[in-house]
DNA sequence: TATATGCGCAACTATCTGGTTTCGCAAATT
DNA sequence: AATTTGCGAAACCAGATAGTTGCGCATATA
């Protein structure tokens, strides 16, 4: 298996998908991190370290204090991904569009 | 750890992202899709369990053919989770528009 | 009927994962 | 200067993951 690191992988854990979440509009602090969550503070360094491994999140020292912050323009690359199959769908809204355009013009 | 499966848990694996896009726009059988990858019928038809068990994908069987076929719907769910941060990212555009219009107006 | 093919399941294995506890270092507080 | 606080790194562990091989069953072909 490859061990090296993706977007993907980062998402993938629901407590990593919660600090996301919950560092996305303000950096934070692992301990303040930690208080939102039943585990460790050492438990969610860890989840950071995976994150920033990912360009996911970036540190910054403010004295003995490290505030993680979202990289939030890193999220656009699952959307980027998403986009093949948004096309899918966008091609089935338009079929069945003209579907509906189909009965209306038999109605007439 | 959890082991329930989710969305995101079937995306994880590169594989099966491949797979998933392989079979978005018509159903393939294991032996099919196993020809596209350095890997045995076998271990595509593990990871097609999961997708199934995730619900993103449906098979039928054809004959002793089993097709397996993406319920692209399934993966709206993805979309679904990003669009908090999609919100983030247009209301960072709305107020970069806002700076760009006051500085034009300045320039009046 | 005998053989091919397509498939899922079970057993086994090496590796990855997420958590814990323990530790040492640097910055703040006393 | 001594203590407290915030942090990452390392060692360890149980469970999950992704792959393999071997098997049995059902369907198609000879």
């Amino acid at each position: 298996m490859e061990t090296r690191r993706d977007i993907f992988q980062a998402i993938v854990d629901p407590t990593r998908r919660a600090i996301i979440t919950l560092i996305a509009l303000q950096a934070m602090t692992p301990n303040a991190i930690a208080e939102h969550f039943d585990t460790t503070r050492q438990a969610v360094s860890k989840h950071l370290r995976i994150l920033t491994e990912c360009e996911l999140v970036t540190q910054k020292q403010q004295g003995r204090e490290i505030f993680y912050q979202l990289e939030i323009d890193k999220m656009k690359e699952i959307d980027q991904w998403l986009a093949q199959f948004r096309e899918i769908w966008e091609a089935r809204f338009n079929q069945l569009d003209e579907v509906l355009a189909t009965l209306k013009n038999l109605k007439k």
